[in-house]
DNA sequence: TTCGCTGCAAAGGGTTTGCATATTG
DNA sequence: CAATATGCAAACCCTTTGCAGCGAA
């Protein structure tokens, strides 16, 4: 997610329609790097347009993250989180509060020799960082 | 999850007791690679007590993970997958199938620089490999 | 006018919990 | 005997689904 305009073409592209709903759910995960759960983008699209409901946010989500538009984090089996980032970065993931931070310097990540992977065909790779967050290491 | 009478002792320890329930669930997690879910230790288990409920092995597999013999995995947000290898590895995960695999070589994972990661403070690191399975591949 | 989107409420699915009973140490 | 574990069923919680009506194109 990085251009309201460029979404909505891409939905007309798809047969889909640009509703206000969808326009603001949009408009709220621009630049975000909070990674936020349904429910945050829910709570802060409400106080726009208070009738929305929740349904109408998971669903204009997935299409997003269908569309590739948007990366959809369950890394600790608990809500998803939503990242508008979606080029290839690790994440720093603080076990205390459960905040997640984008890592978008690029590196380099080792892949295992045959005897490991076997035939088993690597489409891409990922860093996870377990730890504190300054918040939490008090 | 090594020996099971290393784990017993532990268990001891800690003031649990050591039913046949949950000797049996231990055994069956000894040298398993194949990342259950805790429905497939159940229907193992069932086999041989055919009375033991879900919520027994859900419990037995917590308190494994409390203390450390068990990893639980989480990645895809579906269920929880469980791992007897407690040692740092890496995972192939297979988009197609679900199937994990454990990457045991031991890879030297980059941290990222303190501008990326600021005072975060990283306990554990692990890669992700998203890729298909040799099964998955025709 | 068509067909996707909305809001509501109900259903789903994995996991957890409450409780009476059984068992361990 | 005291305290934990069991099994059952119900509760939980996040997410998805069904559906009648609405609204975008």
């Amino acid at each position: 997610v990085v251009s309201i305009n460029l979404i909505c073409d891409r939905l007309h592209g798809e047969g889909k329609r640009v509703t206000p709903q969808r326009r603001l759910i949009y408009q709220t995960l621009i630049n975000k790097a909070n990674h936020p759960k349904a429910e945050d983008v829910y709570e802060e699209v409400r106080a726009i347009i208070p009738d929305i409901s929740l349904a109408t946010v998971y669903k204009a989500l997935s299409d997003l993250v269908d569309m590739g538009e948007l990366l959809e984090i369950k890394y600790q089996g608990e809500q998803s989180r939503f990242d508008p980032m979606v080029t290839p970065h690790s994440h720093l993931i603080c076990t205390g509060c459960g905040s997640i931070k984008n890592v978008t310097q690029s590196l380099l990540i080792p892949e295992p020799d045959f005897s490991e992977k076997g035939e088993f065909n690597i489409k891409k790779s990922e860093i996870i960082y377990w730890g504190l967050c300054v918040a939490c290491q008090s």
